[in-house]
RNA sequence: CGGGGUGUGGCGCAGUUGGCUAGCGCGCUACGUUCGGGACGUAGAGGUCGCGAGUUCGAGUCUCGCCACCCCGACCA
């Protein structure tokens, strides 16, 4: 299958594109900026969800669904919500086709015309708030924590599998709540959430910390966010978490009486993150030789590959290979024997490869003889021969290495791909021949960062929340400042 | 929406100054030999050359128009 796909260094955006298709996780559609993601890219976003979605119940979280279109009307309500997405909204205004008069296929029935267009969600806050209105009256329906699995639609210009497509999958958590402190705990709890995550299950580092206002969700007082670093030195927001103030609950009505009779405004909360984080999980492990993933979120942890020649091996292999895949299923660990004569082992192995399967077991007539099993990890390649006795939990401390031994990969990667930086000469050699991350200080003002944009491309990825206090000045204006903060070239 | 590029079996491509039956590699099907890192042989199947006009005795090839996709920019998770 992908014998021939770029390396990193030659063209890693067709590198990226490459393995994506060729690894079979999503291709392009009949719809233009849309994919389709195919079953073992399916497969990763259903481990995702369910990882997510467990951590989301663990904080008190309930799932519901809210419509795909949103009456216009709602969308004008705040204002800086609409403006931040009016350019990039899909639009609902007839509602049936009839037979082309002039017999030319099936046209727009320019008769069912919608009194109130819709728009095509691109992200739900009005639609939720809206309905808030009618759920909350009292301190006692508080805190509302909700969240929802859903498309959304934003018509992009240019679109990246995963990383950037005009529809995409994502989870969007809405709450409500009596105070201003609860709320912003809520917000900074679901960013550990991410974080967590990105750290755990994706073996990705992340960086922890605030948007500048000029990158902040539009209609949030404050928006937190992961950022993470691929291996090309670009920065891919991988997660954010929006504390919104009272915006929303002053644009749809939403109030509550508290305990001392008043009627007061909700405070509110959002937090999403999408099938993007694929096309993180993609460019953060992965190498020359196709996909890596971290076994914990692997559709296929571990696969064992017979190596025979004669029809009596394979049945002796089979049934020693049986035994070795229920004993790791009955762990938990998912496992598939690929007994198929139509492929040789040489062939297979740089499929699962390609694939990124975390571990590969090869069985023999040799190993047979001797107890063993073959045993190759993907993230190093290396192979070794294990006795055979108690593998299963052989495989789970091999698989826990991997996944920690990724984790630590890109750790190192981003703590040798961050530089300080101090003056505005270094700022630029860097941007222009080194990429990554810079950790530099900045005077505050969106003026400044807008400048750094024009001239570099590099924007304000995030003011780390354990950025230390220290005086310097800003490595643009010269101005004083008390804190760095990490710049990027960004997804 | 600007700038560049590409459309030929499932995939990747070749096809000369217009010329006869449109090729090659991979993949696919059948049979046989193979099997510890992408095996080989033999025999097959598969194409209105992106679409529409035009020029010509003759168009994959030339002209005009359209469409689609990709890459680079402006916008963004």
């Amino acid at each position: 299958m992908a014998k021939d796909f770029p390396s990193r260094a030659e063209n890693y955006a067709q590198w990226y594109n490459d393995l994506v298709i060729k690894a079979d996780l999503a291709e392009n559609s009949a719809v233009r900026g849309c994919m389709v993601i195919k079953p073992y890219g399916y497969a990763i976003w259903e481990k995702m969800q369910a990882a997510l979605d467990d951590m989301f119940k663990k904080t008190g979280h309930v799932n519901a669904y809210f419509p795909l279109f949103i009456p216009k009307s709602f969308f004008s309500r705040e204002a800086s919500h609409v403006e931040g997405f009016a350019k990039e909204c899909a639009v609902v205004t007839h509602y049936r086709l009839k037979n082309d008069p002039e017999g030319k296929g099936i046209v727009v029935d320019e008769e069912a015309k919608l009194e109130e267009e819709l728009i095509i969600r691109p992200t739900s806050e009005t639609i939720i708030w809206d309905t808030y209105r009618n759920w909350i009256q009292s301190y006692r329906d508080l805190p509302l924590l909700i969240n929802q699995w859903a498309n959304v639609v934003r018509w992009e210009m240019r679109t990246r599998l995963f990383l950037r497509t005009a529809e995409f999958l994502w989870q969007e958590g809405h709450t409500a709540h009596a105070t201003k402190e609860e709320a912003i705990e809520e917000t900074e709890r679901m960013l550990d959430v991410y974080s967590d995550f990105a750290e755990n299950w994706m073996a990705l580092p992340v960086l922890k910390g605030f948007k500048s206002p000029n990158e902040r969700f539009a209609g949030a007082l404050e928006t937190y966010c992961i950022e993470a670093l691929m291996q090309d030195g670009k920065a891919l927001q991988a997660g954010t978490s929006h504390f919104l103030g009272q915006n929303f609950a002053k644009a749809f009505d939403v109030k509550f009486l508290n305990q001392s009779n008043q009627l007061e405004y909700v405070w509110a909360t959002s937090w999403g993150v999408s099938t993007r984080l694929i096309g993180g999980l993609i460019m953060a492990h992965s190498d020359d030789n196709g996909l890596v993933l971290p076994p914990k979120l692997a559709p296929l942890q571990v696969v064992i590959v017979p190596i025979y020649k004669l029809p009596e091996q394979l049945a002796a292999i089979t049934e020693k290979a049986v035994q070795i895949k229920n004993a790791l299923e009955e762990k938990g660990i998912s496992v598939k024997y690929d007994d198929r004569d139509t492929f040789k082992p040489g062939w297979k192995f740089n499929e699962y490869e390609f694939k990124g399967v975390p571990v590969r077991l090869a069985i023999g007539p040799r190993d047979l003889e001797n107890g063993t099993v073959e045993v190759a990890r993907r993230d190093t390649l290396e192979k070794a021969v294990f006795q055979i006795t108690d593998i299963e939990n052989k495989v789970i401390n091999l698989l826990d290495k991997i996944q920690k031994n990724l984790f630590q990969k890109a750790y190192a990667f981003r703590e040798n791909n961050t530089h300080q930086v101090d003056s505005w000469e270094e700022f630029c050699d860097v941007i222009e021949n080194k990429a990554g991350f810079i950790s530099a200080h900045w005077d505050g003002t969106p003026e400044t960062e807008q400048k750094i944009k024009e001239e570099t491309k590099a924007t304000i990825r995030v003011i780390p929340l354990d950025a230390k206090t220290e005086h310097g000045k800003c490595v643009y204006s010269g101005k004083p400042s008390t804190k760095r903060v990490i710049f990027a070239r960004a997804y």
